[in-house]
DNA sequence: TTGACTCGGATTGTCGACAATCCCACACCC
DNA sequence: GGGTGTGGGATTGTCGACAATCCGAGTCAA
């Protein structure tokens, strides 16, 4: 597995600069509500604009960049709506992704996530909130990931961005490392058992506790969010 | 409501190319696996590369076409994995906002739901494929839509656009009409009555019949879509 | 016949420049 | 003074052309 040979050609320029871009948004180094200069960007990274202005595309498609028209670019912002229904949504796709690991009987997949709860657990030990952090979220790529479906993933990471756009604007409380490693595990140990309610309990209780913290005053439970999102899908007719 | 005032500027230009491209795949008149030229395209909509560029590398993302560097774009091939891997997410995703619709008590939601089931009983009746089945998706759209979710609203699009693209490319019985609306109703009447575990296995139920008619042998609950799909999220570390 | 090499056509990737549009500030009129 | 109109400056939207890359046909030698 060493040295593995990848494909020569790479990512295309404008992957790279998208996901440069996502890695300074979820960073915070672009602030939430900072316009984006095009020719300021294409002078920093050194390319012409039109390879910029695709990457930008792609990540207003991602819904991590308004546009305006004829206006510019803007880093979204996010409300407290905004964090209930990143987590809520999270939840519904996490638990289909337990869903589908409970129901395909792969063993592997538990063994996965077990390695990560392991992961979590030595961070804790180390406490280093920075690798703890790290080995939280590689869990839930892991439990993504082991799913097997490709738009469980392809959902999941645009989610997992805003979960990070989240944690680096808001004011939060770190929780309890043990508790942290506890929810964890506890959330293998229903899809180990097999156990479909278990685990959307469980999942929806881990989430439950991130809003609590991020966004006190709403719950997942409580029903709609505090402010009602505009912007959603068009319905024609 | 009537003569209502709109922004004047409206969409952009690759905002419209890459509706039109989405109709046009949708509806089969661009194939899958087909090549699509940019200069071809662009000749045929009128305008330079640039702006298709970027509609194209918007529908990348949504992951309706596949880049290839230096090849080309295609409209992507679905096989029975995706298709089952389609109607799972989608399942999953409903669900959620079903869920959501029941703890917010939201009387509209449910208003909305049966208006949009009475439009199948009509199109039913009337015994017009097409609009029977643009009643059908107009309901799911629907479902989403008053779940009041913008993320959830945002993956739903891309699904339902897969699910056109299935319909139109594979040979598929055309279900039962009245057993139509009475899935429907049924889905309706368990979010009316607050009933999450009911809304979902007859969410589930519902995507486990499109699929035995459009990739016979796969089923939701069977766990392990026949062909692992590839290409799924990456995994740092 | 098979294999490797080369050349040509076609397509994508990138760039710089021009045109259209918008925002803001200032002067102007009622 | 409040509202309106008009300029300047800056930004985005669009375009055509050039460069890089790839695929396939054709050629030649073993």
């Amino acid at each position: 597995m060493a040295g593995d040979i990848r494909p020569i050609a790479r990512e295309s320029t404008a992957a790279i600069i998208a996901r440069q871009l996502r890695e300074a948004i979820t960073s915070g180094v672009l602030e939430p509500g900072q316009q984006l200069g095009e020719a300021e960007l294409a002078a920093r990274f050194q390319v012409s604009r039109g390879p910029l202005r695709e990457a930008m595309q792609r990540l207003v498609s991602e819904g991590l960049l308004r546009s305006e028209r004829h206006r510019g670019l803007f880093v979204i912002e996010l409300d407290p709506g905004d964090v209930y229904d990143i987590y809520a949504t999270r939840a519904a796709i996490e638990h289909a992704a337990a869903v589908r690991i409970i129901r395909s009987h792969h063993t592997d997949a538990v063994a996965a996530l077990e390695a990560a709860v392991e992961g979590i657990r030595e961070a804790a030990e180390r406490d280093e909130p920075r690798a703890l952090s790290d080995a939280d979220f590689r869990f839930h790529e892991v439990l993504v990931h082991e799913s097997g479906s490709r738009r469980l993933s392809r959902v999941a990471r645009t989610l997992f961005i805003e979960t990070r756009m989240c944690l680096a604007a808001l004011q939060h409380h770190y929780p309890d490392p043990a508790s942290r490693v506890e929810e964890h595990a506890a959330i293998v140990e229903a899809i180990r058992h097999g156990d479909e309610a278990a685990a959307q309990s469980r999942i929806e209780a881990h989430m439950e506790d991130a809003v609590s913290r991020l966004a006190p005053g709403t719950s997942l439970r409580s029903g709609a969010a505090p402010t009602l999102s505009e912007g959603g899908m068009d319905i024609p007719g």
